[in-house]
DNA sequence: TGCCATAGTTCCAAAACGAAACTCTATTTG
DNA sequence: CAAATAGAGTTTCGTTTTGGAACTATGGCA
């Protein structure tokens, strides 16, 4: 089966991971609730490579999650910021968020 | 940079992510949550391939989000259920369904 | 003129994935 | 007893996706 077919499927959780369930996108969405909007801005933060990211607000952009802005028409630069249906992804993030704070310590370098 | 070096991320997101942000993972959960265990109701469920499910299941043991526990000892049959570790990523779960809800909307075939 | 910044795009090798077949243990059916 | 079925994986192989790095494009600035 294909990942993109779940954007079908009959569980909204299923439909829901069909867009941000990939390896990046949630990350750039925590960028976008921290204040981010650039492009080497969610490049310096988050680690992943230019064109994945590209390919993600795209994808972030026709879903409505993000709209992508001019700030300056020369060169043409755009912001990428949260739509209201991006805003309520907030929650999400927020759980996941907590989850990993009680569950995912980081580990110490080491105990000496 | 590599997936898998999130987990020590100082984000508690990107923790998280670490472990459940990739394609199925989240999928398999919720089918725990709808009371499901075994290797062929996540296959049929789920519509993953055999050897991803068998992968994504070991990480998911290995770190504490599932136990594997044997239902039957000839042949050796595992189930799969939640640990409390597990049962408290309901939260992010439930707000990924509310969200899909809302915002992922079915396709109706048609309009006739 | 040459250099820097921002935002992508392109190229290639490596890793992940999908589909299907195969393995193994044991049980049921003929 | 031989053959078929069931559950849970494992292996193989060809296709996608990804990581890493280099390249392009536009315009400001020294």
């Amino acid at each position: 089966m294909k990942w993109s077919d779940l954007s079908e499927n009959w569980c909204p959780v299923a439909r829901t991971l069909s867009l941000v369930g990939d390896r990046w996108t949630m990350l750039i969405l925590r960028d976008c609730f921290l204040g981010m909007s650039r492009f080497e801005q969610f490049i310096a933060s988050s680690g992943m490579t230019r064109h994945i990211l590209a390919d993600r607000l795209k994808r972030l952009v026709e879903a409505g999650v993000l709209e992508r802005k001019a700030y300056t028409n020369t060169p043409k630069r755009y912001d990428y910021v949260l739509t209201e249906k991006g805003q309520e992804l907030a929650p999400a993030l927020l759980t996941l968020r907590d989850w990993g704070k009680k569950h995912m310590p980081v580990r110490r370098a080491t105990s000496a």
